[in-house]
DNA sequence: CCATGAACACGCTGTTCATCG
DNA sequence: CGATGAACAGCGTGTTCATGG
């Protein structure tokens, strides 16, 4: 997320992963679970994730270190087996999340602009 | 710009056109001056745009009939011949305004959840 | 059908190449 | 070299396919 001369806006990655890391921090939830969490705060916004990109965001932040997996038997009469995802490294995690802010400020302030160029 | 059920943020194109439209309200400028300009508003967000979307945001404005283009000699020694954008349709440049408006609050509000659910 | 994961395909965008004055 | 434009290539992401419970 660093080093970059120029970039437009945030990846959807990025901020799916700001997502991921805030909620493992405080609860127990597999691949799809996360997906309907995030779609509950962002479906307003016209915003909905897709099950590729969850688990692909899941997948790398457990490459890094970040995240680790654990099997956990579903709750219910299918006993389906579920991969929940929780905090590896707390410090990967906190780093993570600051150095989003930096780059969440940035583009709010850069969409703020524009608005404001646009149309005051 | 319009009816798409999930997406995340605003495509660049569709901010520069922004940019494009209301610069070309204002100044009779040619392609490479409005990248100068643009790039002077957004550099300090971190954003500076490549000529190359510059031109093709500006053929699109062309091909939709929103701007038009007009030969023009350069100023100075060089005498080398510019192309200078204008607006061809002035309601088409209003619309396509008043609909960028809908999507950069739509962006605006996402991105001040986002940080709201992170950081608060 | 639910959950996970991988493979594939497409669209956006930056880099490079090509012309012209 | 400045300006315009097109062609090409990489990457981010959505859709589809595959496997297992």
């Amino acid at each position: 997320m660093s080093e970059h001369k120029s970039r437009f806006l945030i990846k959807q990655r990025a901020l799916l992963k700001g997502y991921l890391i805030t909620m493992a921090k405080q609860n127990k939830l597999y691949g799809l679970q996360y997906k309907e969490e995030i779609k509950k705060e962002l479906d307003r916004y016209g915003y909905k994730p897709t099950h590729s990109e969850i688990y692909k965001s899941l997948h790398e932040l457990m490459e890094d270190g970040t995240l680790k997996q654990i099997k956990r038997k579903k709750e219910g009469a299918k006993l389906q087996t579920v991969m929940i995802y929780l905090i590896e490294d707390k410090g990967k995690a906190e780093l993570y999340m600051k150095q989003l802010k930096v780059e969440l400020d940035r583009c709010y302030g850069l969409l703020g602009k524009a608005i404001a160029d646009f149309y005051s």
